[in-house]
DNA sequence: TAATGTGTTCTATTTAATGTAGAACAATTT
DNA sequence: AAATTGTTCTACATTAAATAGAACACATTA
């Protein structure tokens, strides 16, 4: 799996490895039970502190997609059907995303297709 | 149009301003042509700091979707279509949404129901 | 004309976030 | 026994965020 840190972004590089590891789950190149790197060894591989992998495990953890196990790694969770207090946090963050493209003058056909067609490159 | 601030969000006020400015434009509470408050005004309506709401007038304008007119005030823009750099911008941001959401457990077609959901709530 | 309101710009301060760094710990794994 | 694991702690530097006050040039209004 490809990890690709780009230091000089203004998106915190904790947030940027959090956001590609979720891709890659939902890409299929990490599955449930799969193992994610010690945050060590991960650290040394893309070049940052391993407090800020650390960060990152432990954000994912929160949104309930990883479990981290103490002193032996981290394990992609097996999903559930979505819960009421997730689907709530998702509706907050698409909201503002889908207005804006609105506001930008997407229709909402182009909208749909642009979402469909993010899906169609996730394979789970 | 309503504005809630909450202080104690982990989320940014100038972007808790900005993403409901842009949700009140999707909805028809502003049209293209409408004026936002001066930031002033507006600051003190919303209990913030005048550079606070200055800041979230200049992000708007950075994404084009108001015009911000010297010693007059800000306008909201009439958009035409959509151009790359803009569909790239929303491509990023969908993404790694798009990509949690099918990891904790959406299938894909309550996916384009939420998105769908939120749109129909939008007049633009 | 005089007064007010406008966005802009500047300095300044405080608090929090971000990222790095090093060390030590207890538990697991090899 | 040795190495590796996540955890925790302190520490430091830089940036972001939010507030505050002042002054400026220009526009609008009374």
């Amino acid at each position: 799996m490809i990890i690709r840190i780009e230091p000089e972004s203004e998106i915190p590089i904790y947030i940027q490895l959090t956001n590609q590891i979720i891709i890659g789950i939902a890409k299929g190149d990490l599955q449930p039970g799969d193992s994610l790197p010690s945050v060590r060894s991960f650290a040394a591989d893309l070049g940052v502190n391993m407090h800020t992998v650390n960060k990152s495990y432990h954000e994912l953890e929160k949104r309930g997609i990883i479990e981290i196990i103490p002193k032996s790694g981290a394990v992609i969770r097996k999903t559930l059907h979505i819960d009421r207090d997730t689907y709530n946090r998702l509706f907050e963050m698409f909201q503002p995303l889908i207005a804006e493209a609105l506001v930008l003058g997407m229709t909402k056909e182009e909208l749909v297709d642009l979402v469909e067609g993010i899906m169609k490159k996730m394979s789970t």
